[in-house]
Formats: C-alpha cells, sequence, structure tokens
DNA sequence: ATAATTGCAAATTTTTTGCAGGTTC
DNA sequence: GAACCTGCAAAAAATTTGCAATTAT
C-alpha cells in the first residue's frame, strides 16, 4: 500500500485529497482511463470535477508520478510509474496484465544508435481466461 | 511503389480518389497524424474533408489496410500495416524511425498463456541524429 | 500568509453523424 | 443501377481555460 502523500511530495505536488483520490483509484485498478477514474472517485468524493482531473494527469505525467499508456482504440489509461514493463491486453474481455521486462529481453531490445528512456510494450492478444472460455 | 488502387481492393474497399490519395500520403510519411494527413492530401485535393478522413481511417483500420501508432501525448499517427516493428521514437525531433524484430526477437518476446494477435513496440529515447547536435 | 489548487461554466478542439449529391464497380 | 462514398454543416464528445473561492504548507 503506498503512501501516495509521500509520493506526491516527493515529487513537487501538493498532497490534496484530490490528488491522492486520483492515485488510489489508478493503483487499485492497475491501468484506469479519464472517465474510470472519474466515475470511481466520485463515489467518495462526489464534488470532484472532471477539470481537475485532467489538469492533474498533466502535472502527475510531468512530474514523472504517472505514465501514459495509450491502447489502440480506445482512450488513454493511466498508470504509477514503475520499472518498464510489457502490457498484455487482451482483446476480447479487455483487462490488462502486467509482464515484467527481463534482463534478456532488456538486452534484446537495446538497440545501437539510439539512447533509449523509457520503453512502452504492448502485447495485443487473447488472454488465458478467454482462451479456454471457447 | 505500393499499387493503393490494388491494395484497397483486396481489402474490400472501393479504390477513391480520397483514399489513394490519404495512403500515398501516410506511405510517404512513413507515420502521419490525421491533422497531417489532411494538411498534406489537400495540397493536392483542396475538396478533401476532415470528415472523410476520420471515416476512412476507421474503415482502412477495420480492413487491416492501416495500423494505429499510438504515441505518448499526442495524437495517434497511422502507417500502412506491415509486419510487426519497433518504432524508434525520438523526444527531441519527433522522429520516428522503423526496426525490423528479427525472428528471434519475436521468439524472445512470447510470453505463456498469452495468445499474442500483434505487438506494438514503442522505444522513447534520442537519435542519433540529435545525440550529435549536443 | 502565500502560493497553489479546486470546481464551475464557458470556450475550444476533436470526432461523429445525417444526408443530398456524386462516384465506383 | 445498386451500393457505396463524399463533403458539408450540424451535433456530440473530449479537453482546456479563466476565475473566484478554498486549501496546503
Amino acid at each position: 500500500m503506498t503512501d501516495y502523500i509521500e509520493l506526491l511530495k516527493k515529487n513537487d505536488l501538493k498532497a490534496t485529497i484530490q490528488r491522492t483520490g486520483i492515485l488510489k483509484s489508478i493503483d487499485n485498478a492497475g491501468h484506469f482511463s479519464i472517465d474510470e477514474i472519474y466515475e470511481d472517485v466520485k463515489e467518495h468524493y462526489p464534488t470532484l470535477s472532471l477539470a481537475t482531473i485532467y489538469k492533474n494527469i498533466i502535472l502527475m505525467i510531468q512530474q514523472g508520478v504517472i505514465v501514459e499508456v495509450p491502447i489502440n482504440g480506445e482512450k488513454s489509461k493511466y498508470e504509477l510509474k514503475k520499472d518498464d514493463h510489457i502490457h498484455l491486453i487482451c482483446k476480447s474481455c479487455g483487462k490488462i496484465k502486467d509482464k515484467e521486462i527481463t534482463k534478456e529481453k532488456e538486452q534484446i531490445l537495446s538497440i545501437e544508435n539510439f539512447q533509449i528512456t523509457n520503453a512502452q510494450i504492448n502485447l495485443y492478444g487473447i488472454c488465458k481466461e478467454c482462451q479456454s472460455k471457447i
């Protein structure tokens, strides 16, 4: 259970209840879109406005607290920043699972003459659960 | 030089001049956003409307002619569909380069219990040219 | 106390839609 | 000739902005 107040302050952002709420929501879900965050946080905090979410998503990305996860054909989702990892995106149920990037894989991805700062790897397909539903 | 008329027909789409124009524009540029396509095609075809581009991008993705390339913090770009490959996206100049995924790399990316249909790999960083500009 | 943040409403931007006229096969 | 496509204008959806009141440090 992350301390969101600490996380915000560490990144030069004031710890408002809206921000901790947004972070908690994203963290619980793993990956959440703006609208999903809005619906979720509003439950506990009905006065929250969409504008506040938009402003804060931008800020928190700038400060490196969260990261955008663009998804084909959908609105982007957001996740807490952590080490680069692979997203397994199920085209059937829509769930997103994280998978660690091993040293081996990292090695393979490295490329001459290009200084990589961060990787974004989305693998689209059918997850185990959906495979067995056939 | 691809035959866009053939490409469209093969994928059950009528070969209109707007569609071949859009495809040519994307193909020349490698990766283009809706707005970039619009500005580009309008040069030769001033009556083209944005609505037509939107409609056709959706259709051509459905038919597998083109593919969406989502970019962090920007509007998506689109490219002609081809074998999965890596996008090297320079954070300094914005240029996108394609890099082939070899069979061995593909092997290594494969994951148990997940049936991959397509991969989307974006590596963000600084390209060779921008590195030497320092 | 100060500077930053919120939430509202309005403005802007982006995307979608309906439809009459035109085009492709 | 039938089915499909285009471009327009209008509608809807998504995002940004300005500002007065509130809140965090």
